[in-house]
Order: structure tokens, then C-alpha cells, then sequence
DNA sequence: ACCTGAACACCGTTCAAGT
DNA sequence: ACCTGAACACCGTTCAAGT
């Protein structure tokens, strides 16, 4: 049977939530595929592209095309939309921050970050900075949720519930710092919201 | 010849610095140090953990005594000793990245980050989520400063030649948004800097 | 264009045994 | 307490050859 890289990225999500991205490797994907492992360089140069083209796809899906509203309801739902397509496969998290780090992947979501920022009267040089320093928070917090989520459901104990509350609030600060940037003429619709109060 | 742990991660890091991260192995550092590979699991569980004490020792050698003044300057003053720490070191970044993404090492620096933020007027319950969020903004930034840095020196093109003044302004970004959560009582002895002009 | 088969040069980790 | 030696069960990648 013959593939294309579609085809390829699609079975690695699947061996990534069924087997972890520690057992993600050419080898047992190919043997997923029933072809030989060298069979993969055919379409692609190596695993680090491959797992660059299988972040892109997984936080492609999960994104929803940009809602009506304030600039700021888009950056939230962006962000929210993209740690949860992360949260909906096993080691998606680690695999995003791992390929991010090493400078692949996540194009996709850059753009969505852009978009959403673009009428926030944010000065036009800003946005960039703006939207790497989202994504940095949005892939790296969520690496950390991930590993906490799936250390616990393997048995340790857990002594922080409030993971997801801690997302929201971190979101919070850098949105209040991207708020103060705003130009005074810009359709700054909302205040600031104010911390969660202590519980 | 007898090591210890802080032997082992010592040489660790030069052989980091000198072959790279994929040529960081148990057999390599193990030759390296004239032993054999299993030796080094008497010193450290598994490969992982090694690579977390690596991780701690490179940040903790590049932070320095907490400096006298203003809350933003301490906070400040601790994000650039981070970044100068990872890329003082081939592939420094991308191992704290790494690591951290699995959520290991990097206790120290979290720690500095909690004393600089503690002074700040900041909700005692915000600190540790704004002392994360400062770590994934660094740590995530630095990655990609770092192999865009090492890209560009083994013969790329680089368009970005303002990585560096974009970690400034990605940090000046969070600190805003840092400094409109403290109360109006506390220190904040200076007024929120405005974005570079454009050039 | 896409794949096989075989090989090359490695990995992390375990474990009985030594000193 | 620290290390050796040997083994186990794998890796990513290349490349001539097939269809």
C-alpha cells in the first residue's frame, strides 16, 4: 500500500496516544504502517520533521476558526483552544514543547495568535513579540499541567489541583501587559479583570 | 578513580558544551570519565535525572547574589542571568527546555524568581503562578533564541538580527502585566517603560 | 514515486559479580 | 560504596536494489 505524508502523521498521532512519545519512533510507526522504516525518508527528511509536521496537526485540529468579538475573547480562546488540543492526546503537550524548542512546528497556531491580535491596537511591531510570548506561556505551561495530569493518574500524589485556575491566571497577567500597550483610540472594549480571589 | 555526583554532572556539562545535546550520552560521559556506562547509575536514577541535575547546575552557576532595588529591576536582573546561563552553553536552552517540559530541574531558578517577586506588593497567592510564568516565557524564548543563534552560525540566513531586544520587550510585556496586580500601597517605585520606538 | 532488505553505528538500562 | 563486563532489547539513518 502506498502513503503520503497525510497519511503518516495521522498513524503517529494514533501510536502517540496508544503508546507515548517515548515509543514514537520510526520504527514501530513503520511497523504500524506495515512498511519498513526506511520506507519514512521517502517522506520525510527525518523524525525531527516528522514530529514537527505531527505538532502542527494536532494543534491544527484543534483550532476553531476566529470568533466574533473583542481582541481579547480571541487570544483567550486561541490560547484555551490550543492547550486543550495538546491535553486531548498522550504526551501531546511535551511533544509541542519539544519540537517549539528546537524551532519547528506550531505555524499554525503562530498565525491564529496573530490574527487574533491584530485589531487590538497593539502597535503593528509589538504583535510578533506579543504572540511568541503566548504561545512560550501557552506550550509551556500546559507541558507542565500535562506531566503533573499524567504522573498523578499513574499514582503520585497530587498537591496541586488548581492547575488549570493557574493557566487562566497566568494568561490573565500577560493579557493585563498586553493591555497597557494598547493604543488609547484602539477598541479596548473591557477593564482589566482583577485576580481570582483567595479561596 | 571514585566519583560523586557533582563530578559527574560537572563533566556533564562540558561534554554538553562541546559535542552537543544528542552526543550527551551515558556511553559517551561514561568513557568520557573512564568508566563504564552502568557506573553512572549507581550516582543517578536514570538518564533523565541526570540530565535534570545538568540542567539545575547550569542555571545555578549563572545567578548571582540578589541585587539591592526595586522589585522589576530584582525580577529582571534574575530572567537575564537565566537566559545569559542557558547560552553561555552549547545546546544550554534547549536542554533546560527540555527538561523543564518534563518537569524536572530548574529549582533554583524558581526560587530566585519567588525571592524577587516576593517584595513586589504582588497577592501572595500570585507569586508562584507569576514566578512560573516568567520562567516559561525565558526558558521558552531562550530555546528559540538559541537555535536560531546556533542555525545561523553553522551557515543560515538570519532576517531576526533583534532576538535579544525581543526578549526585553516579550519581559517588559509580563511585567506590566505583573505590576498592575500589586496593590497601590506596595513599592512600585517606577513607572511602566514604553515599548522601544521603532527603528 | 514509493518501497524492501540489509547493514552501520550506535542507544538506555539491568544485573551478577568483583573490590 | 562504587565499579566492571556482559548482555538485552532496542534506536535513527543510509543505500543499493527492486516495481
Amino acid at each position: 500500500m502506498r502513503y503520503h505524508r497525510g497519511d503518516i502523521v495521522e498513524r503517529a498521532i494514533e501510536v502517540l496516544d496508544q503508546y507515548g512519545l517515548a515509543d514514537l519512533t520510526m520504527r514501530r510507526l513503520g511497523s504500524e504502517l506495515g512498511v519498513q522504516p526506511s520506507a519514512l525518508y521517502h517522506h520525510f527528511a527525518n523524525k525531527q520533521s516528522l514530529l514537527g509536521a505531527v505538532a502542527d496537526e494536532l494543534l491544527a485540529r484543534g483550532l476553531r476558526p476566529p470568533v466574533e468579538g473583542p481582541w481579547d475573547d480571541q487570544v483567550q480562546a486561541v490560547c484555551v483552544q490550543l492547550r486543550d488540543a495538546m491535553l486531548a492526546w498522550r504526551d501531546g503537550a511535551e511533544l509541542v514543547a519539544t519540537v517549539h524548542a528546537f524551532g519547528l512546528g506550531a505555524r499554525a497556531a503562530y498565525d491564529a495568535m496573530v490574527g487574533a491580535l491584530a485589531d487590538s491596537g497593539l502597535p503593528d511591531q509589538m504583535v510578533p513579540t506579543a504572540a511568541r510570548a503566548l504561545l512560550h506561556l501557552v506550550f509551556g505551561h500546559t507541558a507542565e499541567e500535562q506531566t503533573q495530569l499524567q504522573a498523578s493518574s499513574v499514582g503520585a500524589i497530587d498537591l496541586a489541583p488548581s492547575e488549570s485556575s493557574d493557566f487562566t491566571d497566568s494568561l490573565a497577567l500577560l493579557l493585563d501587559g498586553i493591555r497597557v500597550r494598547v493604543s488609547p483610540g484602539a477598541p479596548r472594549r473591557r477593564a482589566a479583570p482583577r485576580a481570582a480571589p483567595p479561596r
